[in-house]
RNA sequence: GACCCAUUAGCUCAGUAGGCAGAGCACUUGACUUUUAAUCAAGGUGUCCGGCGUUCGAAUCGCCGAUGGGUCACCA
């Protein structure tokens, strides 16, 4: 909007807050304070959101870093108040910058009668601008003795107390800009999972992976067993679905000859939510033509433990008190394996499905009904293996009923070339050698549109484009997917997913 | 979805046997020109998550509900 001749602007704005809107006379005390300043900075020609841009050229923490060559020099850097210490004509104040926080020292003789009797009515969490000295005070603190300062934005609202911060964690996530202020830690955590995505993508980049956008508005949801999200296209007037996974995008990308792709992004299940669990949630997703499942565990191991070097400086971790070793090559072992160490069965002595389900009943396994050798093989692991799976490991081989995307093992057609990768006792990756057969991907299909007349609201829905596109040719290709947020989880050391996502989601409040 | 727990001042938390609702920080006023959880003096905090009930009397006991957290189930 132009406005000329705009002599007297009060003409156009209201100088005080509105107080229709914020119903000021029923505030509490604390808010209508200030309130009342904003309102006396205004009426005094100094309202602060009328700040456009401040001059800054040093840090927090440029200046702390730098203190034997700054001192003396004159800089200017802008903040947040977080403390405030008054003695009468001098004072003490701490601000918060995005790298941290410096103690500034405030006297009437060098900022004058006016600014220092402004100064004493900021509040903690006002934002300022200041320039001043580089100095050390008595105490050995390196601070700065400011002779200019300037409000460059009001806070209405009381920051959460100094000494213990926020820690009602439903008001955390809620307001998470709050946290983000008073709670260090967690901006921490945020800027590690920035670094661990940079990581992800460079480490793919620099081996020639083309990184792509595929669609999240899917016509046919599919490349995992997941409830999907249900939206509408109005000019279209269909209903288009949430991505639960790219995969079977992406592979549409590996018959167009694209040959090494990858995606990072958002995937959206309409599931339960639990500490591991948020209903959008971030995936990468990477596919190699030419390679196999073996290829895919090199990958995992080469990406994951270059995104712990990177954040952490080394290969061993420590997640919620446990010493991991993610230094490779980590632990390999197939299901069956695994699972006649840990639950003492021998699958390979199991022949057919029926004597399957009789075992699972006799060590109280709960399968379905019909279940087949593959599906009780696969409740036997989740039972008994999973958990101890703390050191990272690599379960190869897993049954076909349950692998419905995945090349079956030449000499064994009931196993098929995928693998996951356990670190303490959960999930982090999956990945296969991907079914190339478009007519064996059918079949895979009519078995899980089966299970879906039977009521599995997960199983795959069948996507003729995605098997036409196979019947052009795709190559022998490698994938593997791992979810981002767990590997934020277990590389900042984070009890739940929500403490690694900035806004997780939460029910509205009323 | 089931079960368990939590909800008291802006924030962090006490609270009782069912009997006037508390502390610290923050805030207000005053003192203080190198403090750092500054200090000192004085001052006001409130839908005790909401509703209904029991009771002379409910923040406290009961029931229903809301939100959050946790465990389990499903999933990555």
């Amino acid at each position: 909007m132009v406005v000329d001749d705009m002599t007297d602007e009060n003409t156009f704005v209201n100088n005080d807050v509105n107080i229709a809107e914020t119903d000021e006379n029923n505030l509490r005390e604390i808010l209508r304070v200030r309130r009342e300043k904003l309102n006396e900075l205004k009426r005094n020609n100094k309202d602060p959101f009328k700040e456009v841009k401040y001059e800054v050229n040093s840090s927090s923490l440029q200046i702390k870093e730098n203190f034997e060559s700054m001192e003396g020099q004159r800089v200017s850097i802008a903040g947040r108040i977080m403390s405030k210490r008054e003695m009468g004509k001098a004072s003490f104040c701490d601000i918060q910058d995005r790298d941290g926080r410096i103690q500034l020292y405030v006297r009437i003789n060098e900022v004058g009668e006016e600014a220092y009797e402004d100064f004493r009515k900021y509040d903690i969490g006002d934002i300022i601008g200041v320039e001043g000295e580089v100095f050390k005070t008595k105490k050995g603190e390196i601070s700065v003795k400011i002779d200019k300062i300037k409000l460059l934005a009001k806070s209405l609202q009381p920051l959460p107390e100094k000494w213990h911060g926020l820690r009602d964690v439903e008001l955390r996530y809620r307001q998470r800009y709050v946290d983000l202020i008073v709670n260090p830690e967690v901006k921490e955590t945020f800027i590690k999972r920035s670094k661990i995505i940079k990581s992800v993508r460079k480490y793919l980049d620099n081996r020639g992976f083309l990184e792509v956008e595929t669609p999240l508005l899917n016509p046919i949801p599919g490349g995992a067993n997941a409830r999907p999200f249900i939206t509408h296209h109005n000019t279209l007037d269909i209903d288009l679905y949430l991505r639960i996974a790219p995969e079977l995008y992406l592979k549409r990308l590996i018959v167009g000859g694209l040959e090494k792709v990858y995606e990072l992004g958002r995937m959206f299940r309409n599931e339960g939510m639990s500490i591991k669990h948020n209903p959008e949630f971030t995936m990468m997703e990477v596919y190699q033509a030419y390679a196999d499942y073996k290829d895919m565990m090199d990958l995992a191991e080469g990406i994951i433990t270059t995104a712990a070097m990177e954040v952490t400086g080394g290969t061993k971790i420590v997640y919620q008190g446990e010493e991991i070793d993610l230094t490779p090559p980590w632990n390999r072992i197939t299901m069956l394996e695994a699972v006649k160490k840990y639950a003492g069965i021998d699958f390979d002595q199991i022949t057919g499905d029926e004597e399957a389900r009789r075992v699972a009943k006799e060590r109280g396994i709960q399968v379905e009904e019909n279940a087949k050798w593959g599906e009780v093989l696969n409740a036997f692991f989740e039972e008994y293996v999973e958990d101890n799976l703390v050191q990272p490991t690599i379960v190869y081989d897993y049954p076909v009923e349950i692998s419905p995307l995945t090349k079956r093992k030449p000499d064994r057609p009931e196993l098929t070339e995928r693998f996951e990768i356990f670190i303490v006792g959960r999930e982090f990756g999956n990945a296969y050698s991907e079914l190339n057969d478009p007519i064996d991907q059918r079949e895979r299909f009519l078995d899980q549109m089966r299970k879906r007349e039977a009521g599995d609201e997960e199983a795959n829905m069948i996507d003729e484009d995605f098997l036409n596109a196979l019947e052009y040719g795709m190559p022998p290709t490698g994938g593997l997917g791992i979810g981002i947020d767990r590997l934020v989880m277990l590389l900042t050391d984070s009890y739940s997913i929500r403490d690694v996502l900035l806004f997780p989601t939460m029910r509205p409040r009323t």
